[in-house]
RNA sequence: GCGCCCGUAGCUCAACGGAUAGAGCAUCUGACUACGGAUCAGAAGGUUUGGGGUUCGAAUCCCUACGGGCGCGCCA
């Protein structure tokens, strides 16, 4: 039985004690909270309904959990039910019930955690869009792994999600850019605020060696050809790096399309249709005090040149226009001051922010090797790159290791204990786990153990049937309870943005495999001489299901699930 | 000055308002003729920064003080 399944048959005695006139409760909710108690005394499940509704229902909080408690007692599946505490409903489950899920998780399979809980949404989720003005650095790296990890969340919810990368190809940060690589080609300094790293003098190599003319050109055409040279080959290597660390993108959206079709122009005029332009100074304004902002802000310069806000209006409108329902973004903690002006951005464009905008603020990473700080210094050049992270950390123990913690808290890394393949990193415990269980299936296999077809038809080597009420010992019951969280899990770190919630879970059900594996009694292979018997493949169903689990929940993350370490 | 985020074990971090605040690392004890030991069992480590409040119940919500990070351009 599913926490789902126990909700459902809580909210059935709820109403069948208001049908009888036992209760008096004007709502009976649709569903109620059921947890995975953290001490084994509290039975399989335990809910703290009677405590939420006693005092709706004009009773108190103990009353309401026996009433409720002696109805459940009598429910199919439910072997005891204990009141604790102030109210607290403890619930233990019978052994089939609980065992039916280890066969539901096989049946299921690659969509077990998947539910419905978002669908018919249809979401835009947009992260990273950094300059092509130089590599993808660490805090790019941290969003690359959260934003696909929160795309992938919100799937198995059953949204549509489009993932998108705003290039930012347009503006002062571009033609700076191109300088650089100018001056650098021609052995001069670079610019005041220009790009200082190495990599700058490597591309300026490069574009020259595949162009050799371009030294030919004079003035502005030569800084802009090196402009858009270096812009190829930086957005070509960025897109390269994110591949190979496993993160796709939908859509590449340039700034300057919005320019070069009339999207600026519409998107301007839609905002003017809702009346919240204005001219002043010389500038246009949009009014986004009208809705919360600090300040007003301008969309057009005095100059006739376009802010970068002017772009992202645009951007929004161009958005919606594609229709998406929610749009999210992916700002690192040093733009949250764009939080306000967005959300004014949106009201005035006449949505409401609540529903159609949602900006998730990223803190920054800190690094460590050992007991020394990485110092980045984007001006001295010194930065730490994707592509060095991956070459020095991997792509699994990297993606993890930035995904197993909310996006909003600070984060201190240390690259010394991360690359360790020991348990040091959680990301190889959850991994052997795995492994763990393909080669418990194999060693199955070849004693003649196994399910053909489905799990449910006749073992090959006993012609029985799973029996559920076979994975009875304490260490089953564990198991089985931490395997049918999962899809709850999953639906949490959607509705929250969370998908650090998947890499602890993951954690934690590793762990409980693993002591399930070291118990005596729940041995799933025969000793010795032994025949093959019903239970052992009860447990090769409960293995089965655990190495189903382990693989959707490293899916979600975009961590691979090797069969061998 | 105003605004946002944060403060939990020695360190890095968990904990949809729930029961005795949990993991890993580091420290100390144990279990290897093993369904893969990259494992498991155990010890020790806390006034959840301080002080008020809200309620059956607060690390979590509100107020406040202190400490830390970041942001407040006709820059991008």
């Amino acid at each position: 039985m599913t926490p789902e399944q126990l909700s459902g048959v809580v909210v059935d005695a709820l109403t069948a004690l208001v049908a009888d006139g036992a209760l008096a409760l004007d709502e009976i909710p649709s569903a109620v909270t059921v947890e995975r108690p953290r001490s084994k005394e509290h039975g399989d499940y335990a809910t703290n309904v009677a405590l939420q509704l006693a005092k709706r229902a004009g009773t108190n909080p103990r009353a309401l959990a026996e009433l409720l408690a002696e109805r459940l007692r009598a429910a199919d599946g439910i072997e005891a039910v204990d009141v604790a505490g102030p109210g607290f409903l403890n619930v233990s489950v019978a052994a089939d019930a609980q065992g039916q899920v280890a066969l539901d998780i096989v049946a299921a399979g690659a969509a077990y955690g998947h539910t419905e809980t978002l669908a018919g949404q249809r979401i835009n989720v947009e992260f990273i869009s950094a300059n092509p003005t130089g590599p993808l650095h660490l805090g790019h790296t941290r969003w690359a792994v959260v934003g696909d990890a929160i795309a992938r969340v919100l799937e198995a919810a059953g949204a549509a999600v489009t993932r998108e990368f705003y290039i930012n190809d347009r503006g002062r940060q571009m033609d700076l850019f191109g300088a650089s690589l100018e001056a650098r080609a021609l052995g001069q300094p670079v610019p005041e605020d220009g790009y200082q790293g190495d990599y700058v003098q490597d591309l300026a190599d490069r574009i020259v060696a595949a162009d050799p003319g371009i030294l030919d050109l004079v003035g502005e055409e030569r800084t802009a050809a090196f402009r858009e040279a270096g812009y190829a080959l930086q957005l070509a290597e960025q897109q390269r790096q994110l591949d190979t660390f496993q993160t796709h993108f939908d859509v590449w959206f340039s700034e300057r399309s919005l320019h070069e079709s009339d999207d600026v122009a519409a998107g301007l005029e839609k905002l003017r249709d809702q009346g919240h332009l204005f001219d002043a100074d010389g500038a246009l304004w949009m009014r986004t005090t009208d809705f919360g902002d600090d300040r007003d802000r301008v969309l057009i310069r005095s100059n006739g040149e376009l802010t970068y806000f002017a772009s992202d209006t645009a951007y929004y409108v161009d958005k919606r226009q594609r229709g998406f329902d929610r749009l999210i973004y992916l700002l690192g903690a040093d733009h949250h001051g764009y939080v306000g002006r967005l959300r004014a951005m949106a009201a005035c464009a006449g949505d409401d922010p609540e529903q159609t905008l949602e900006v998730l603020i990223g803190q920054l990473v800190k690094i460590m090797r050992g007991p020394e700080e990485v110092r980045l210094s984007k001006r001295a050049g010194e930065i730490v790159t994707l592509g060095e992270l991956v070459d020095e950390i991997g792509v699994d123990a990297l993606r993890y290791s930035l995904a197993r913690y909310p996006a909003d808290s600070p984060l201190t890394l240390d690259i010394e204990q991360i690359t360790r393949t020991s348990n040091d990193n959680p990301v190889y415990y959850v991994q052997y786990a795995h492994a763990r269980t393909c080669r418990m299936m194999a060693n199955a296999a070849d004693l003649g153990m196994g399910f053909e077809n489905s799990p449910g038809a006749p073992s090959v080597a006993t012609g029985e049937p799973f029996d559920p009420s076979l994975l009875a010992h304490e260490r089953d019951g564990e198991l089985l309870r931490a395997l049918a969280e999962f899809p709850r899990v999953v639906a949490s770190a959607s509705e929250l943005r969370e998908p650090h919630r998947v890499a602890r879970y993951l954690e934690d059900t590793a762990s409980v495999f693993n002591k399930w594996y070291d118990t005596k009694e729940c041995r799933m292979l025969p000793q010795g001489d032994e025949p093959v018997a019903p239970v052992n493949q009860a447990r090769l169903v409960l293995v089965a299901a655990t190495r189903q689990v382990l693989v959707n929940g490293l899916g979600l993350l975009g961590v691979s699930a090797p069969e061998r370490m």
